[in-house]
DNA sequence: CTTCGTTATATCCAACAGGGAATAACGATT
DNA sequence: AATCGTTATTCCCTGTTGGATATAACGAAG
């Protein structure tokens, strides 16, 4: 039992400055508001204050040329965000490099998992 | 000029477990631990305390089966420290994990760049 | 014009990470 | 047996991160 490791996570973070880099957590969210269409429902999805939601959400818009995410107030449902075609597009391209990176490094892994202590592939 | 973000920097860490993981830290401690016979030079390299250089020697030794760092006190030059056999097959392993991975995602990671507000290809 | 749920923003505070410094242990060389 | 530089370990203290909370702004709908 314990801490199986099987599946060890694989987390990439492009770093393009000291302050703007994209990472896992920003993409997990950018995908929770695509399916909420709120930023604190995004949030509270992934056990996140709307305060730390909100800051990554103003970082990622910050560091693009154009918004990833669109947000509005008031209404009839009180307001709510969305992602704007450079969000889905950035969301794509982050996703699908995680992707190719972890595919061309699949046997490498595979040999570094082998040389833990937690019994990895089984042997 | 600010910060060019000329070259995007690829971190890449692999999580084994709430505790154990891999990253660029670890990577780039145990090459300077290769290049200066000790641990706390290679934590001088990186402008990095003795303390938290051990630490991550520490668990690196404890989360393979075998122990990456081998070190020894005392003696005419007060000790030292040298990797070991499983010490170089990880960073060997490592270093073309993140090459591997980055050159599989090169386009990806250009399009991402491409979308940055800092001109990032000149365009 | 009141209601309602969300965005937006500031303030306070607890937890954690990690540096700094102090100390001991160590063992080959002199 | 005295020296010396490194490993090993502990304690204190600071800065940072981010949660919790409070409050205002907003605007469609009733």
């Amino acid at each position: 039992m314990s801490t199986p490791a099987n599946n060890p996570r694989f987390r990439l973070r492009l770093v393009f400055g000291p302050e703007d880099w994209m990472g896992p957590g920003k993409a997990e969210l950018l995908e929770h508001i695509e399916e909420t269409g709120s930023i604190s429902a995004a949030g509270r999805a992934m056990g996140m204050s709307y305060k730390r939601a909100w800051q990554l959400v103003d970082t990622m818009n910050a560091m693009f040329r154009a918004p990833l995410v669109q947000s509005s107030r008031g209404g009839a449902s009180g307001g709510g965000a969305v992602l704007t075609e450079d969000g889905h597009a950035v969301l794509a391209e982050y996703r699908a490099l995680e992707e190719k990176a972890q595919e061309a490094g699949a046997d490498n892994i595979a040999r570094l998992q082998s040389m833990l202590v937690d019994i990895p592939g089984g042997k």
